[in-house]
DNA sequence: CGTTGAACCTGTTTGC
DNA sequence: TGCAAACAGGTTCAAC
């Protein structure tokens, strides 16, 4: 569910509904939802809410008591929400995490997570900065194209994979992999070191404009995905490839939309999208 | 180092 | 209808 596009639609309201309020109280509904710092979660009770970002696809928000920072960090693995109330979850068995707040719009945050592949981090500045390092390569929109021509260069494996691996180029998914390669008329198994610059140029400009475009519209709700205040995303009507197979390519080449399932399902057009 | 496939979980959809 | 298999937005780890 949530990528680039459905966090960045999160991290935007959080930072409407509860930049600044304080922390009154922590429930955790299951502790192993948090994979690091569990014992640190008395230092959290009573913190103000100074900065919330995205990071790849995780939600990082600044904690601060005094002027000691550290973080909480949620991970949204393939089913996870954070809402502001429990009308914008399917059930309530499946929440892990509800925060207590003083002083924002609202008077709760909740964390949910059907699957639970997606976990809760607490982690001060060093583990901070461990876990951003080890973990994101370079972001979709800081990006320098040159950087991206560089990035893709050095790659010999296919191109879905590149942009799936998030140590390389963080924030896209399953989804957005998907259309941004067919915006670009690039095959899933393309050659990265094998493009043209002029081809690579294409590239980084349909994943600029797929991912904000997303964004634009509230991100993608396949099934669970909401908002924190419950608004589904509007970016499934626009998919032009993505669980498609079996449809005409909407450029209108006649031909039939397919899938391929190695890895995950990659949606291509097989005339649009030639190999190399 | 790169690639592939399985595993982690639960819920829903599909097919016999 | 009933039940099993397939599949789902992600990440990680082992094996090659």
């Amino acid at each position: 569910m949530p990528e680039l596009p459905e966090v960045e639609v999160v991290v935007h309201q959080l930072r409407l509904h509860i930049l600044g309020a304080t922390v009154r109280k922590i429930w955790i509904g299951r502790e192993d939802i948090i994979r690091q710092g569990l014992s640190t979660l008395g230092w959290y009770q009573g913190v103000t809410l100074t900065d919330i970002q995205r990071c790849g696809k995780c939600i990082v928000m600044t904690c601060l008591r005094g002027t000691q920072p550290r973080y909480l960090v949620a991970e949204l693995g393939m089913t996870g929400l954070l809402v502001f109330h429990k009308q914008a979850i399917p059930d309530e068995k499946h929440t892990h995490m509800v925060l207590s707040l003083d002083g924002g719009r609202v008077p709760e945050l909740r964390y949910w997570n059907a699957r639970r592949f997606g976990r809760l981090y607490f982690l001060d500045q060093p583990g901070l900065d461990t876990f951003l390092r080890r973990r994101f390569g370079l972001d979709p929109f800081s990006a320098s194209e040159n950087q991206f021509v560089s990035l893709v260069k050095s790659c010999r494996g296919r191109m879905k994979a590149l942009l799936l691996n998030q140590q390389k180029i963080a924030g896209i998914g399953n989804i957005y992999a998907n259309e941004i390669l067919y915006r670009a008329r690039i095959h899933p198994h393309a050659q990265g070191a094998r493009l043209s610059k002029a081809r690579i140029h294409q590239l980084y400009g349909a994943m600029r404009e797929v991912l904000k475009e997303a964004i634009r519209y509230g991100g993608s709700t396949i099934r669970d995905f909401r908002a924190p205040d419950g608004t589904p995303g509007r970016f499934q009507e626009r998919h032009q490839v993505y669980q498609k197979a079996g449809l005409p390519c909407p450029r209108g080449c006649k031909t039939l939309l397919r899938r391929l399932v190695t890895e995950r399902s990659s949606f291509y057009c097989p005339t649009c999208q030639g190999r190399s």
